[in-house]
DNA sequence: CGTTCGATTGAGTTATCTCAATAGGCGTGG
DNA sequence: CCACGCCTATTGAGATAACTCAATCGAACG
């Protein structure tokens, strides 16, 4: 039924992720593509949730680039999280019914669309499957751990490093680097608030990372010359992407 | 029964958080009640968790201070969040099944004991409670966003101030704010290691706060003098928090 | 009563920011 | 097809928030 297929594609990236991880039943995979409402496509540049608005319904990313941000009163940004094809966005959102920040959509974005309705159906008939969508939040939470370190402690050409790392390494899961290359469709200021520093200033270490034959951005492409190197000066350790599958 | 007594204690204070959010049943408080294992005593400035460490039970904190942080290669540390009691620490490590950083206590603590085991049960036969957990979990991870604009985005000021106004808001829902005090057990070390700064200039950022009338932190006690001016420089807002209890 | 740890303060340094100017790329409309 | 305008990237120069180093002081502790 075409339906279900396109529903079966709309999950796909997810499962792939969970995959990464743990084992995931032919029933359950059935159960999260069932669980697909709509599936929509939004532009560049928009609001996909408003921060503390009622919610519903949960976005599942199945193509393009969104982010998570906070703003300050004098208008500063802060970019919390990045993500990518396959990362349930909101997840969090079934828990929380509403958000304490805003998601905006960097790249056009196709989004699937899961009613929070079916997401209790599956805590309630998919216990393990529950746990496994637990565990996505989780990561989340770990990416944002990793960020508070970076941001906390360490220079800001580590900073712009360690970015350019973790994004190298889940672009790589969801098949999106090619010859140490992957798409990177921001701007210098977009890298500026999710690393808390200046466009003027990632703009120099961007330059510094070049010279120095680690990474190169440019055109919204990121091309690693030197992994060893890049994640040497970053301190990047990838432990905390929890990629590798449980025991059992 | 005396067991069931102190297992009762021991989850009282995560049953008020709970139930400042969501209702919570009798079957449902005993369900936590009954899943408690050993409660056990440590001593000030030891790891509780080690990151990277398979683990098979939770620890809840019945009393005391713990905190989360991690270190990078020259020593410098960075403080992820602080946990009070009532905080199911590393509940999170029930789907990740070990931690990426590490659980440090900073007074002697009582702590709770919640093997794996268990919280696979109440998965199962309570999903509502589940969800609870679930959602305990993303307010952690609410926390850790906050701080990553805070560390960002925020001025040196308004990050001390901002940490000593959360702190008053979760201290206050356990029941230890009074006459506008509240204990808080840190160095200013600490206090640099969770504001992204450094020790001397925490002290020179305490000292305005404290010249200019809107808090002061001394002898591991806060005292807030201006509530609103405090709130207003920090440009905090509690909803993150997630305070409101849920429709339904 | 010496030792240690945390708090405090001064003085000089530096990483990062701000302001500002220039240049490149791209789409639109004449 | 060219010209204009806008957005992003780049670079220079000067400003400043936060850091480093270092000394003093007080309290706790054995």
């Amino acid at each position: 039924m075409n339906l279900t297929a396109s529903a079966g594609q709309a999950v796909e990236g997810l499962v792939r992720k969970l995959r990464a991880r743990d084992v995931l039943s032919r029933q359950e995979e059935e159960a999260l593509a069932s669980s697909v409402g709509e599936v929509k496509e939004v532009g560049p540049g928009r609001i996909l949730v408003r921060e503390g608005v009622s919610l519903s319904e949960c976005n599942l990313l199945v193509e393009g680039m969104v982010c998570r941000y906070k703003e300050l009163n004098d208008g500063q940004r802060q970019i919390l999280e990045l993500h990518l094809s396959g990362d349930f966005v909101d997840l969090h959102s079934f828990p929380l019914k509403r958000l304490e920040h805003n998601i905006g959509s960097l790249t056009p974005v196709r989004i699937a669309i899961i009613p929070h309705e079916r997401l209790k159906r599956i805590t309630e008939e998919h216990p393990h499957l529950a746990r496994m969508l637990w565990f996505s939040t989780l990561l989340d939470a770990a990416i944002n751990r990793e960020w508070i370190l970076s941001i906390g402690r360490r220079s800001a050409l580590a900073r712009v490093a360690h970015l350019l790392s973790e994004l190298h390494v889940r672009m790589g899961i969801i098949g999106l680097v090619h010859d140490r290359r992957y798409p990177l469709p921001l701007t210098q200021t977009d890298l500026a608030d999710a690393t808390g520093l200046t466009a003027v200033h990632v703009n120099r270490m961007l330059k510094k990372l070049r010279d120095e034959a680690l990474v190169t951005f440019r055109n919204g492409e990121v091309t690693i010359h030197d992994w060893d190197g890049l994640q040497g000066l970053a301190e990047f350790d990838p432990t905390y992407l929890y990629l590798e599958r449980r025991p059992r």
